[in-house]
DNA sequence: CGATATATAGACCAATTGGTCCATATATTG
DNA sequence: CAATATATGGACCAATTGGTCTATATATCG
């Protein structure tokens, strides 16, 4: 996973992937059938990490506002300094595969919907707590709030500061809260 | 430019290069260089137009309100449907190359700083005129719209409807302007 | 221990990659 | 028209691509 992580899918050759599963040629073929298997294996695999993390971060039993803040800082972690210049495996293989590979563009737009689901059902948890801004909607913001998102993952690549993106995603969440 | 901005970098091979120029190899080869070399161009073409459509949209002798809406309108067109699908070319690069490639990162850097600087003067000059909605600052409104229309380029990817975006960026200018 | 199944290493393959080179057309110019 | 410069096509190249196959090592098990 980390190498496709690191270097995209085409970027991705052979001997990198036999470096990286210290298996020999044969050996990864048998187990994996070819390239494309083994990439959406790994792909499965950071869909699965990032769904793990968001039940756990918008867990329904706890307060609604705190797992927001808790998921955002979350990107926001990941998308500074080191870890947002390597990037997010999602993002990348979106924007390399999702329009020519209908296995890629299914996964994406499964996790996309689902993720907007999650966000969507913690702002309107949020709102029956009263803590919903005037005039806001839960769907509607949650979309906002996953375009923030993925944005934010497209701008580390600059590398940003934490404190910067940290305050900005506070300052975003702070329209919707109150 | 075409060629790149549907295929990407890795995947654009020089016959698809040379079906798209009309070259033969000799005379990419002495015009361009190489493919590196020519891909540059085509992505300083593509800034190019994003700074002009930008210099347009946000000119300073415009409503500075309007001016917004009409950058945010152009995302939306170009983030659904169809031209969703085949995504941007600035963000595709980001992800697939900036990490490795200097060349491209420098560009991609300086023109997102410029894309924030214009969109934190629109937004200053909103302020100025009383437009802007209670305890928003200027520069983190514009951080936080420009991470939204990158995510907007992300998701675009599954081809949304046209009245879902729209809606989704009014409803972020929302929370900003009054 | 000996037989059998399994995993491994890496030689090998055709196709494709980005890139060079030159013989021939096609202009250009005196 | 002749001489020269320039542009063009495409043969050609080494390196790399993803992928196969087999001889050998290593377990497994009766």
């Amino acid at each position: 996973m980390n190498v496709f992580w690191s270097r995209g899918y085409h970027a991705t050759a052979l001997p990198d992937l036999l470096r990286a599963t210290k298996l020999s040629r044969g050996s990864l073929y048998a187990a994996f059938g070819d390239k494309h298997s083994l990439f959406l294996r790994a792909l499965d695999r950071y869909i699965a990490d990032a769904l793990t993390r968001m039940d756990d971060e918008l867990d329904p039993r706890r307060d609604p506002v705190d797992g927001l803040r808790a998921y955002l800082a979350g990107y926001v972690e990941r998308a500074c300094g080191a870890n947002g210049r390597r990037g997010c495996l999602l993002v990348a293989t979106a924007m390399e595969l999702a329009g020519a590979d209908a296995e890629v563009g299914r996964r994406f737009a499964s996790f996309f919907k689902t993720m907007e689901a999650r966000v969507a059902d913690a702002f309107s948890r949020a709102e029956t707590v009263g803590r919903l801004a005037d005039g806001v909607e839960p769907s509607s913001a949650a979309r906002i709030l996953i375009c923030f998102l993925w944005g934010l993952r497209v701008v580390a690549k600059t590398a940003p500061a934490r404190t910067t993106s940290q305050a900005t995603a506070d300052a975003l969440l702070a329209r919707f809260i109150k």
